[in-house]
DNA sequence: TAAGTTCAGTTAAACGTTTAACTAATATCA
DNA sequence: TGATATTAGTTAAACGTTTAACTGAACTTA
């Protein structure tokens, strides 16, 4: 059968307590005979049993990471890759990740991920709007909790968040110092805190540049941000306004629609119109031309949430803190000076 | 604590044996003690440990899922669907699945998936084109391993596989039935036999209807197929020929990079040229014209590549099975009937 | 030198299940 | 009737670790 601690402590001539020592070095062992089970291991290729340390350490050594279909079909890699972080990072520290979709609709009828009503997890990632309905019936569950990009409603979980803000002035920053006034900003669902967060951002960089706010330039009405509702958002700024030099979308797939209906109204980007993303998230190489963007560090929000929960799992006291972790100005070709037609 | 078997034992007024057979039902109970005890486990809520189950029971309860980053990154979300599709099922049969990554040039000294060293995996599900050195390392580890979308070149493996050549033969037939005589083929690199399979079809239908193949509207020599890649390709198209009225290639990738050609070289498309894909992974719904093309089930790859696995460690014999999923044609925009110039 | 301290290692219990082997009661049948 | 089979349940060992409590030797120190 299997190699197990008995079959190394006998061959080293050890306890099997020695041997256990020796793997986690808990408890100071000789030099010698340290050496001698390390090697003793390597030459049976022993690996501890997972399931026999987690049934005495009460740990099951896994984290759930919980995200929407919706999330996790999109299009653009960008939670996938941020799971990929978490992964990646997990490697690190003997845990595995248990990956699982609920449906984005959500409700009180549907089952919560098994993993949670296993007790098969030490604790929980979400990344991305999640229902409210499903935090409320975790909470019974007393696991540590992180969210990656949403805020919820209820207080008190450790947070990893995109710096929108920042994200926000820089975009606006950039378009600014290209020498343009009439920026317009092309928002989903403005009661997403990303949204409103860069469109806050947009309004700081602004106001800093004495540019009047104009509220005819500001569109915010989509229920979902996607191209197709860039294309109609983009549509609706200009049938109020014709005068816009720039525009900063608040993803780039709202951005790659928008690109669309300059193109069906025989607007040139970059020289009638500058537009800009937000997210990087490199879904259309082809485009033409290459859009500027913010680029959000997918890779890092997905590290950054499992260290924050694996110090929470240590610690056991529950910090809840709140990471922002910062944005990148992507200049592609999508952007140019403001020149008056 | 938590609540053990022993405390629903207590409760119940029974052995811990006796909640084991229920739980299980491993052995004929009175349906009165039976009800007693699930009445009492309901009650308690208790959830029996999976450490102590696994290890008692030598079965981990977990399957491996390896998909390389190329193939985890892809901006369609293809592979991602065929993980969740083994995800759904897995939840029916209480088992995880534990999603990795490894570098799409993994060598020898790159570090095999932990789950497999650490042998906390019943088995191995591999989605996509995988180095072949892992393959042979894996293959140490004894494991049950099945192959998704990917032929190994060693044989003996269950492999569950798209119907590329009925798919070939699909996309074909439609485009002939719509009149079409100069049909070409783009594909990706030959040597990849869903490439292979998919143009023999096309070949198969051809020859049916009786209409020769001519080589110079066969391109298969690019390196990767991405829309960069159909771009080049069909520019290789038409430098050779000028008369083609329709083309078919390997994947919705490549036909984006085929229509951006197109667009740019002032042809319509259906009018001019009829263009259909392969795999249906809706990366771009505000394409224009919509993308006919053959639809690939993905999340059905994903189930039927668990159902066979779980089937696998049941009946331990391993029998080399071949599925084959079949495909559908999705009619939309971008064929249409032939009118010569 | 005697008592105490440190060091290196061992022993054995515990974690929460499953399951083979057993028991005791009841049913079946020639 | 007595032997046998069936049913419903129990007992106890086993799975492979970790770790508290212990042991014995070697080293300090007054």
């Amino acid at each position: 059968m299997s190699i197990t601690i008995k079959d190394v402590a006998k061959k080293a001539g050890v306890s099997i307590a020695t041997v256990s020592f020796v793997t986690n070095n808990s408890k100071h062992i000789s030099t010698e005979t340290k050496n001698r089970v390390l090697k003793t291991i390597k030459s049976l290729n022993y690996h501890p049993s997972k399931s026999a340390r987690d049934l005495v350490s009460k740990k099951t050594g896994f984290i759930g990471f919980i995200l929407t279909d919706d999330h996790f079909l999109r299009t653009e890699p960008f939670y996938t890759r941020i799971f990929l972080g978490t992964e990646f990072e997990a490697r690190n520290d003997d845990y595995y990740i248990l990956l699982t979709s609920i449906r984005s609709d959500f409700n009180e009828n549907d089952q919560l991920p098994r993993f949670v009503l296993n007790k098969s997890v030490d604790g929980i990632i979400i990344a991305g709007k999640i229902p409210i309905n499903l935090i409320e019936r975790l909470s019974d569950y007393n696991l540590p909790i992180i969210f990656i990009d949403f805020i919820p409603p209820s207080n008190g979980y450790p947070l990893i968040l995109i710096d929108n803000i920042q994200g926000g002035i820089l975009a606006t920053d950039h378009l600014i110092h290209l020498g343009h006034k009439n920026i317009a900003f092309i928002g989903g669902d403005i009661e997403h805190t990303s949204v409103r967060d860069r469109l806050n951002g947009y309004k700081q960089a602004l106001e800093k540049a004495n540019i009047p706010l104009k509220n005819n330039l500001i569109i915010v009405d989509a229920p979902y941000p996607d191209r197709q509702n860039g294309y109609n958002s983009a549509k609706r700024l200009f049938a109020k306004n014709k005068n816009v030099s720039a525009i900063f979308t608040c993803n780039d797939a709202m951005a790659i629609g928008v690109m669309h209906y300059l193109k069906d109204n025989g607007y040139d980007i970059p020289r009638d119109v500058s537009l800009i993303g937000f997210d990087d998230v490199e879904a259309d190489l082809m485009l033409n031309p290459l859009l500027t963007t913010i680029r959000v560090p997918k890779i890092e929000l997905g590290t950054e949430a499992f260290r924050l929960i694996v110090n929470l799992l240590k610690n056991k006291k529950s910090i809840s803190k709140k990471i922002l972790v910062p944005v990148e100005l992507i200049v592609r070709e999508s952007t140019a000076i403001y020149k008056p037609k």
